[in-house]
RNA sequence: GCACUCGUAGCUCAAUUGGAUAGAGCAUCUGACUACGGAUCAGAAGGUUAGGGGUUCGACUCCCUUCGAGUGCACCA
């Protein structure tokens, strides 16, 4: 609708002589209740035309009307000035443009971006929350390819490391030689159970560790460190249990922080009392072998990666998700001391007393940051530093997208401002596409109390279900077994994808397990049926799509389908504008819902002559491609049948 | 304690980024052509946008404040 901003600044500066931004100029979709299809909101211009709203509105529209010959008519209601525009216009526009090939195919823009997503530990099977950030981290993949822009998606797993340590050594220890051939498990389950297997014998050894600090009151096992830190928690707690129990039983409230309170310092004990417990000394010794390329724990550590990546290779698969690159971080946990170096010499960093590394970022609201330890070994954020350059290195792209979740939004904000602070080129085109967790009913999922809905299981769940509202309709008896399996798993993951995507990533999301994901309404079944039923009738149809039939006027719901086909375009900027595939998934709903409106009202095989026939084809046609590419662009499969 | 995020119909989500009478789906109730596919469509009911104050011609949206929920505040990753 550029052209009709356009004429709106001419507008304004012919009758009132002032120059406005097109940007000034307020547009909308016009609200249903009301005639027209274009609203310009007038308020702003009143400063400038000295009248009211309006009138103001109606020397607009009357210029509008004059100067463009796709406007049909106006109507001014309080500050909102309505254009209706001509019907021509919108058919015009379902000919030659909608319908053409190259419609909402974005010439390439020159720019490079990469999407970081999915990103697993390979200690343990993917869940729901992985589910989310790999369909969401695809899907704005697709939206910014669709963009015209050239997209690598890159995958960053965590290969290494003190928790992948803990699953080599249970197996070592309880595995008895047990593979996933052995036990027809999944790699990746495999490896979690010992996992699960490790954690279970930590709790057994950290029992006697505790008596020791609570009964007995022996800290000898600790370093100095640790013992201080073990009392200290200790004289909160025998403050806080004194302050308790002084407290009259009423005020529950007040009893309940105090209980809090008490359970974050045992917990802070907890997490100490650990380290002294000898499952985990042997796996701090295992982690240090590894590091010194010990070959058999390398040995030992490749054979169950192995096992973990054919596991995910297969539920990626399934989910229909991939990569372009893979960084490991057994490749790039050593990275990033070379702009340690770089960061003291320009002085974004400091050394303190004993030789540790940080940065102040008071400045700009954060507090001081370790970058390097004493020791020289990095922490997180070197590594991330590093990663960051190489990744630069090796694609030079504009801009760099984190597809991670919300818990690290602290982390990625000193992140970016640390490489900005060193003057790193393409540090301006980093983005933390923040994401909210998934929630159970019951709050946050958690591995022990076994609440974790599990990717693999919850997929083969959508699948069965999908197979049960199928077959209940009865209207796949003539599909080959192949045909209804492939249908099920279009069904079953259309919905799943539909729902996790139609919610913007910056919100929490809610799923139920004991609820299933609808089929019907607001889903992806219904837009996949609507899709179906659309092919269905132009399979029975002579379509003819060369000929440009004699339409001259429309029905309302002919306009309102083709004004929606026509913003397409720019809703896949919008989406990718604000790396939302909500926004498509919303649009593509709407669509869908126009279609079936359009679909009841109007006859299409029985239309009152051919031309109209011929038209609600193409506009039928139309809205099967837009519907298709839509759901593309989130990952989802629509059937031609179903 | 400090910082960040969030709070919209019973439930799950929208609201063109400050615009008109806050819209959908689910659930509830009522209807639909002997069908171009009923996983559909039409309708009813459902709201003090957590509460209070402010800015503005105009506030779900911006500011302040209270309440509630979540997350982060390691020489872990």
């Amino acid at each position: 609708m550029d052209f009709i901003i356009e004429a709106a600044v001419k507008a304004v500066k012919q009758l009132y002589q002032t120059d406005i931004e097109p940007a000034a100029v307020s547009i909308q979709e016009t609200r249903k209740e009301f005639e027209g299809q274009v609203t310009i909101v007038t308020f702003p211009f009143t400063k400038f035309s000295r009248k009211g709203p309006e009138q103001t509105g109606t020397e607009i529209g009357e210029y509008l009307k004059n100067e463009l010959k796709e406007i049909a008519s106006f109507n001014v209601i309080k500050g909102f000035l309505n254009l209706s525009i001509s019907d021509e216009y919108w058919i015009s526009q379902l000919y030659n443009n909608i319908t053409a090939d190259d419609f909402a195919v974005a010439k390439p823009n020159g720019e490079k971006v990469m999407v970081e997503y999915s990103s697993p530990n390979t200690n343990k099977p993917l869940h729901l929350g992985h589910i989310r950030n790999n369909l969401l981290g695809y899907s704005v993949a697709e939206i910014l390819a669709a963009d015209g822009y050239e997209v690598i998606k890159t995958n960053l797993v965590n290969d290494r490391g003190i928790h992948i340590c803990k699953s080599m050594l249970a197996w070592q220890k309880f595995g008895n030689g047990e593979t996933p051939e052995s036990s027809g498990m999944k790699g990746d389950h495999l490896v979690g159970k010992y996992y699960v297997a490790f954690d279970k014998e930590l709790r057994e050894q950290l029992k006697p560790v505790l008596t020791e600090v609570y009964e007995k009151h022996d800290l000898s096992v600790f370093k100095e460190n640790q013992k201080a830190k073990i009392e200290e928690s200790l004289a909160t707690i025998g403050k806080v249990k004194e302050k308790r129990a002084q407290t009259d039983e009423a005020s529950q409230k007040l009893i309940a922080e105090l209980d809090e309170k008490i359970a974050g310092e045992e917990d802070k004990i907890k997490e100490i009392a650990k380290n002294a417990t000898p499952i985990m000394i042997e796996t701090q010794q295992m982690l240090q072998k590894w590091e010194a390329g010990d070959e058999e724990v390398m040995n030992l550590w490749r054979t169950m990666n192995g096992w973990v990546y054919a596991g995910f290779a297969e539920t990626y698969k399934q989910l229909g998700v991939d990569f372009d690159k893979y960084y490991y971080e057994s490749n790039t946990y050593l990275l990033g001391k070379d702009i340690i170096e770089e960061g003291l010499a320009k002085g974004v960093f400091f050394k303190k007393a004993d030789n540790s590394v940080w940065i102040d970022l008071s400045s700009d609201g954060l507090d001081e940051k370790l970058v390097l330890r004493g020791d020289g070994t990095s922490v997180y954020i070197t590594q991330d530093m590093g990663t960051a350059q190489l990744k630069y290195n090796d694609y030079h792209m504009d801009r760099s997208i984190y597809v991670v979740g919300n818990e690290q939004d602290y982390h990625f904000k000193v992140l970016f401002l640390i490489l900005q602070k060193l003057g790193k080129t393409g540090a301006d085109g980093l983005f933390h596409l923040s994401y909210g967790m998934v929630d159970l009913p019951s709050g946050k999922m958690k591995s022990r109390e076994g609440t974790v809905v599990d990717a693999d299981d919850l997929m083969a769940e959508m699948e069965t279900t999908a197979k049960e509202q199928t077959e209940a309709m009865g209207k796949v008896d003539a599909f080959s077994e192949e045909d209804k399996v492939a249908l099920y798993h279009t069904i079953g993951m259309g919905a799943l994808k539909y729902f996790l995507l139609k919610v913007d990533p910056k919100k929490r999301l809610l799923f139920d397990p004991n609820e299933s994901v609808d089929f019907q309404g607001h889903t992806g079944p219904f837009i996949q049926y609507t899709h179906a039923r659309i092919k269905s009738v132009l399979s029975r149809a002579d379509y003819n799509a060369e000929t440009k039939p004699a339409v001259t006027e429309l029905a309302d719901v002919e306009r309102d389908l083709i004004v929606l086909l026509d913003k397409y375009p720019e809703t896949v900027k919008e989406a990718a504008k604000s790396y939302s595939p909500a926004v498509i998934a919303n649009y593509v709903y709407e669509l869908a819902k126009t279609y079936n409106k359009f679909y009841h009202e109007k006859s299409i095989l029985q239309a009152e002559d051919e031309d109209s026939k011929q038209f609600r084809l193409a506009l039928s046609a139309s809205s099967a491609k837009v519907i298709s590419k839509g759901m593309k662009l989130l990952g989802i499969e629509v059937p031609e049948r179903m």
